[in-house]
DNA sequence: CTGAAAGCGCTTACAG
DNA sequence: CTGAAAGCGCTTACAG
């Protein structure tokens, strides 16, 4: 296991360490290098164990064939399922992936940025935060690859991908009206990015367009609130609404908490409170009774985004897919 | 964004590229440069921008500040979790951490070791699968700092850590069996590693000292099955033993697997079984009824490897630290 | 057919 | 007080 160089390969075999590398790197033939040489050279290079040394390579070749992948919080269901389809989707191009989280902290979004700049990696696959705009734009000026997922700045001409937020509340609300529900409530984060505010303002449309309403029950909560917090800001607001007869939940951790708050309540689902929640999670099939949600086409979204990058890795322009498409998963709870 | 070098900066100036080294290093007053050329050179760097390139720094002095992380799937709760802590820790003392999940596939693990030594991690955080003892004792021998969590090969002299398996199942079937269950069937993955014999192996005392049974109900499921057919399997089993009155399950995910069974037979929990499991996880705390777990301390577990890690890493001897405890969380479903 | 040389961006012993 | 030079391990244009 002791590292093994090219040049102790060379100087084994008393030829230069040039010639080990173009053999090694299948330039056998280009090189018009002898057969001989070639089988005697590969041996020698397996029987010392030989690996080539990454950060050489990328030093002189200028490539890291890595990929930075920022996550809102890798440890979110949605977030680490995405993560891996996206690990596996690079992995086909012979890309690495190196991840982490912003935990919605546009510092913390920033540095990850400057760290990862400083690792030099090839391309960003980026779940931004609000006020990670300038960032951004930076890198697409100084043509980096990058691209955005679940949200984007409709101010930066980044590519991104983001499914179709609008269309599945709009799905999910219609689903809730023609159960017959008519006290619904939003229970989303104050958040200023894109994906949110399509959920909230589908929500606002359904409940205008359907029941006339133009101020409809929605609660805010501060983003970087503690999942403890969530209940109990989720609690005091059903405790004080006891008139509402369903609740949609804006993300998957809203509705963990907002099941965790029913269950204190001892409220039955549906009967006496219907649930929906935007992404899915094992933790609502699972539940008794188990909760209807908005699926998002994770690998579907995964696929489209190192495609974008692996497109803009080789310089070829990038065409934003069609938005992935959100399915509406009906279990007990609605 | 253009990246700059220190031979920008040192142009710019009219330096040598050593002196600017040198300065941003902190270590100008150590070469005697002096405070006009200091703070001249810092603030040029400041208004280009300059971040020193990671690769190059690595290449040179040998250091990667990296630690590869290898755990067996980063997407279970107790694995992420048990990353995070880990990534915080390290994060401390200036090191980056690269996470890999080997799905207890040796071949996965051989192949992560290999690339990971590629690009030249400083050192290992492990939860090896079986099979993997030769390529662990390898990195031992070629003095790698390496660290075996939740699992290790007392074959092997790597330094581990491991939390009290045997005494936590111990106390789990205590209080089932204080509860009054008799029939305890313990499920469990078909794996040899040390952590799931020492589960085993207390269930059977247990069984054995408290009941006389020397035979018990264990449940063995192939491991690298799929969440799907371990559903399956445990439903059948359910069904051929109606009269077992409890389930010990020996992992988080044969646990949630198990829920779902119980869930589709429409068995009673405690009333008709009572559960348990190993590891806890958000869905247990959510079930309804909430189930009654043994919660491994993550947090220690993970500064007792990194610490373990750092030691080697500064050469000094490395102690093995004591079995972190293992916390019975007593829940509805017991 | 094969080798010598330059250079990626840095750090550090050495020399003045 | 400051600079020139070597070298980390590789790749690749160049020369023969």
């Amino acid at each position: 296991m002791k590292k093994v160089s090219l040049k102790d390969i060379a100087s084994k075999i008393g030829v230069a360490p040039s010639t080990v590398s173009f053999v090694l790197n299948g330039k056998a033939k280009e090189m018009r290098i002898s057969d001989a040489l070639t089988k005697k050279i590969r041996s020698e290079a397996k029987r010392l164990g030989y690996m080539p040394n990454q950060i050489a390579v990328s030093l002189r070749t200028g490539q890291s064939r890595i990929i930075g992948l920022i996550v809102e919080d890798i440890s979110n269901n949605f977030f680490a399922s995405l993560a891996r389809s996206i690990e596996k989707e690079l992995e086909v191009y012979n890309y690495r992936v190196v991840f982490c989280s912003t935990e919605n902290s546009e510092l913390k979004g920033r540095e990850l940025i400057r760290m990862l700049s400083q690792q030099q990696v090839d391309g960003y696959l980026i779940t931004p935060t609000p006020g990670m705009e300038d960032d951004i734009r930076q890198l697409i000026e100084a043509q980096v690859p990058v691209v955005l997922i679940d949200r984007y700045f409709p101010a930066v001409g980044a590519p991104y991908v983001m499914s179709d937020n609008f269309r599945a509340v709009t799905e999910g609300m219609k689903h809730l009206l023609q159960k017959g529900y008519k006290n619904i409530a939003f229970i989303t984060v104050e958040l200023d990015l894109i994906q949110m505010k399509e959920r909230e303002t589908a929500f606002r449309e359904a409940m205008y367009k359907e029941q006339g309403i133009s101020a409809p029950q929605i609660v805010k909560l501060p983003f970087q609130i503690s999942a403890q917090d969530s209940v109990l800001a989720i609690t005091d607001f059903l405790k004080a609404h006891p008139e509402t007869d369903a609740v949609f939940f804006a993300t998957n951790y809203l509705g963990i908490a907002g099941l965790e708050c029913i269950k204190n309540l001892n409220l039955k689902i549906p009967d006496q409170i219907a649930v929906m929640c935007f992404d899915d999670h094992d933790i609502f099939r699972l539940h008794t009774p188990a909760i209807t949600c908005l699926r998002q086409p994770i690998h579907e979204i995964a696929c489209n985004a190192t495609g974008l990058l692996m497109q803009q890795l080789s310089n070829l322009g990038s065409t934003i897919p069609e938005p992935p498409v959100t399915t509406l998963v009906i279990r007990q709870s609605t």
